[in-house]
DNA sequence: TCATAACCTTACGTTGACGTTAACGTAATA
DNA sequence: TATTACGTTAACGTCAACGTAAGGTTATGA
């Protein structure tokens, strides 16, 4: 894509998704429920680094097992735009859950690997103990 | 259940679901596609301490945002049944991986949990300025 | 100029992980 | 004895998160 006038790193569909390793069919989807916007150039559409961003976190969010709804809520997180109190005091409360609920992830993962550990060293075990068969 | 023979802590659906939260008919499902197999008086599901112990490992596995068929994989680690050689390695290898994605999880966790920081404290910044309105 | 690549919209299909309803059996209890 | 509680199978429904055509437009390099 040849950039004449405005050159503060724009991106094509393609070019995004393949920097994350999705389809493209999964960008328009985020923008269907509306978790991207990118702006068009005619039809086609412009992604800019912002939108690189949120990408990015939606992507970790998936990483976490996190629906695309709490991805959602949690960028909203970023920005408390519309500054009401009751509203502040209730994001406050879904950022704490929100930890919570990844410290139990971290533990989870402490155990797992754990466990993974306990396996790993049994199959070795067993691959010593099988010179035969 | 009065239990008169055979008294090794066993479980009835109702009590071990509601143990962990879930619904009877997900442990039903959790049959279906052969990630427990209960024991049966009559037809009635009996669940045993090893079957308990499945269970916490696929939930513990959910809340890591791993696919049931995940979950399967990571509870075959536990038993080396068939001491195949070629299977051991590969065995391995997939544990090694799981362990890659723990760490690459432990990682989003980190860095999700310092933007929650950021947040709330954003937030409640925004809530000291606002005496007002 | 012309084919091919890259973009688009619309819309139906699919998969995982259950929810829900129907229709029924069994066992204790008032 | 009748109701209540708990168990069963079978089967259709649902929701999220895309996959997968089909058919059409635009951009670009040979």
């Amino acid at each position: 894509m040849t950039d004449i006038v405005t050159s503060s790193t724009k991106y094509s569909i393609t070019d995004l998704c393949k920097e994350f390793g999705v389809t493209t069919r999964t960008a328009r989807y985020y923008e269907d429920i509306g978790l991207l916007s990118p702006s068009r150039h005619g039809q086609t559409r412009v992604y800019s680094a912002a939108d690189r961003t949120r990408l990015r976190l939606i992507l970790r969010g998936k990483r976490l097992g996190l629906s695309l709804e709490d991805s959602r809520q949690i960028i909203n997180m970023y920005e408390p735009g519309k500054t009401n109190i009751d509203q502040l005091n209730s994001l406050i409360d879904a950022i704490r859950q929100q930890r919570d609920k990844l410290n139990q992830q971290l533990d989870d993962i402490g155990n797992l690997l754990k466990d993974l550990n306990k396996a790993e060293a049994n199959c070795i075990e067993a691959l010593k103990t099988n010179g035969d068969k």
